[in-house]
DNA sequence: CTTGACTCCGTACTATGGTACAGGCTCTAA
DNA sequence: TTAGAGCCTGTACCATAGTACGGAGTCAAG
């Protein structure tokens, strides 16, 4: 069993965020003690973890919270689960594809300005696109 | 030659925000009419886009202007831009394998739901991790 | 059994990334 | 040549995602 900030200090985050996110809803209430003090379980370390992983890849909240509900909701058809889950597939596609070009136009820049001369000399605007390659 | 609507709507951005952006430095100051109206290019579709997309990468516009930084100051030395793309391409990468990881789970948990049952039976605990498999 | 660190709650404040006017000039098509 | 759409600047406002703080209760090591 974790406190709020040893919970915090796992998943590498405030500890103010977990009380912002308890309200938010995207983290469950957890048990307390008949102090009033916060019971936390190692699931929730990964929860945090998940939720602050996504954040970084562009997720909001509010669409993190939908990642989420995928797994938690037993009332709901599994078929329904699963047409969420598809669009969320997609969506994540979309993203994979927009990183690999800008990863591939960094690789361009990163090769052709392997160490030599001014940087005025990369081909750099063709690399970061500006031809409507998007 | 865009006007200011014309580039916002070709690159699906709202009017104040081209103006956010020219406050922020993301993009050049246009040159401008003998009125003072912006005369934009097709090149500045392209930026403005491209901001958009790392930007729903999670990209903050700080880092959108340190990508962009890469291709336009014609003083910085070769090595030195190929050291910052360097750094970006392994951050883009760590991003393309959490993206990937979520769209494995996401699989995962739309393969094992395919259809019947109520979502209770789907291993979805196990799919989006909580195994701190992260 | 005290003292310092930790926790609680509610509320207020902050940073980022826009978005929305107001008041005034400009452009263009009828 | 004039009406209405578009553009200008500056400033104010907004939503999201936290972050900080005050005042009070709790815990545990010494």
């Amino acid at each position: 069993m974790l406190t709020t900030s040893q919970l915090a200090r796992k998943a590498g985050v405030n500890v103010e965020t977990l009380r912002y996110y308890e309200r938010r809803g995207l983290i469950p209430e957890p048990p307390r003690r008949d102090s009033g003090y916060r019971q936390y379980s190692q699931d929730d370390v990964a929860r945090i973890q998940f939720i602050k992983r996504a954040k970084e890849l562009g997720f909001t909240l509010q669409e993190v919270q939908e990642l989420l509900d995928l797994r938690v909701d037993p009332d709901t058809p599994c078929i329904m689960v699963k047409r969420r889950a598809d669009l969320k597939i997609i969506d994540i596609e979309a993203k994979l594809q927009s990183l690999k070009r800008i990863k591939k136009a960094l690789n361009k820049l990163a090769a052709a300005c392997s160490g030599r001369g001014p940087v005025g000399d990369c081909p750099i605007l063709e690399a970061l696109g500006g031809d409507g390659a998007w």
